[in-house]
DNA sequence: CGGAGTGTTAAA
DNA sequence: TTTAACACTCCG
């Protein structure tokens, strides 16, 4: 249960009536007062509480993408239908002083025209918010149950560079920098003192929201040794079973 | 008010609470007892008395076809949506002796058949139940605003034909002869002894449940005469109010 | 007057 | 057609 202590949560199967065999489904804050809708949680628990996710019927926190289908008639679930373009998933680009998203040049029709975009820098890059991660705020991962899946921790030597991030900020940063860039991922080069005093200019957006990260040899061993023995656990285990 | 003799209905106006202003109404029996709830108002009646257009709260008799709409978004209301089937109102075939509505005959592939209902009696009537404007029973006709238009009178000479028939079945078998027959409606013609005696036999199915009427000459002057009186009436008042 | 239990309805 | 959300009834 992901219920927070002294909620209690009951399911009443109607007994008569046209609705009979229907189930309702509500919740009992810690003071005794029963909550029968998802608003009306909303509006007990205020506006610091995100119930997007949470799902009022089953009482589980539930990261769907795809809309829950009923029909299944026989044929396979068809994942193309009911997946949402869904604005959060979008690589933004900067939503400020600009409309367009490349430098504009006016088409002419004589010989010599040439956007002037492309003579002046090469392949354009797009431009992109700084802190366009933060977007993933909220976003977990979850298994084909819908099960959340639980979130990692850093490492020590892994800091955050840039203001306010917490630890989901920083991992989905990674992520985000692992799944996009085509080059290595290695992080912020500048000093933290520089980019705290403006991250728009000193934040290489290109990298995750973290220093640099020095590798030692050591680093390199222990995580060898690590893996080792998880292969022979995993060995043993197999061995046992065989038994 | 249509309370019956005797009976009082209150409101109480709830005065504090997360219900206050609200208002619940009960009923006071001629002998003082307080009624508080639909349920409990049908047990005191007991089974004689349909209470299915009662509106407690109102203490009006309601006969609502239509589902109450709070839409109404500009557009006019449509009268098509929302009618439904209501099996009282179709014409009743014989529901008794037979699933089949027509005479039976196994048709074969050879060049003599014919099907002998056909043969025998020519075009088929649809067998009726005999007194299947029974059915009616309960069914008021009301305005726009759902109030039921009071019924009408029986002249004293209009005799009813057949088993426990009140005035609300004989209107309704009259207005149904004459809403359905294609020939004229003239009531029945046997004699009451052998339709009380065999109604199954002697009553004429096409005709509504009244004896025969002898309309005389005098019957058609008196009700010309009605009928010049109420046009005096309605010239005497437009003109009264043209001044 | 409260509240459990059902009805009702707009929206999915 | 189903259902989330809420309105309402009925009885303690």
């Amino acid at each position: 249960m992901a219920l927070p202590a002294g909620w209690k949560r009951e399911e009443i199967v109607r007994q008569s009536g046209l609705s009979a065999g229907k189930t309702d489904v509500y919740y009992v804050t810690p003071e005794g007062k029963k909550v029968r809708s998802k608003p009306q949680l909303a509006r007990i628990l205020g506006e610091s509480f995100d119930l997007t996710a949470f799902d009022f019927r089953t009482g589980r926190t539930v990261y769907s993408a795809c809309r829950k289908s009923k029909r299944q008639k026989g044929t396979s679930y068809d994942f193309a239908r009911g997946v949402r373009h869904d604005a959060s998933l979008v690589l933004p680009i900067r939503q400020t002083a600009s409309i367009f998203k490349q430098p504009v040049t006016v088409k002419r029709n004589g010989p010599e025209s040439k956007p002037r975009a492309e003579l002046r820098h090469g392949v354009q890059d797009q431009p992109k918010q700084v802190f366009w991660e933060k977007r993933l705020q909220g976003l977990r991962a979850c298994d084909s149950s819908e099960e959340v899946i639980p979130t990692m921790d850093l490492p020590r030597q892994m800091q955050g560079m840039g203001p306010d991030l917490s630890t989901e900020n920083i991992l989905q940063s990674i992520s985000a920098a692992l799944h996009v860039n085509t080059g290595p991922v290695v992080g912020q080069g500048a000093g933290k003192h520089a980019i705290m005093k403006n991250p728009g200019i000193n934040m290489d957006t290109q990298q995750p929201h973290v220093h640099q990260v020095v590798v030692s040899n050591d680093d390199i061993h222990r995580q060898e040794q690590k893996v080792q023995i998880a292969r022979r656990k995993l060995q043993d285990l197999m061995s046992s079973l065989e038994k």
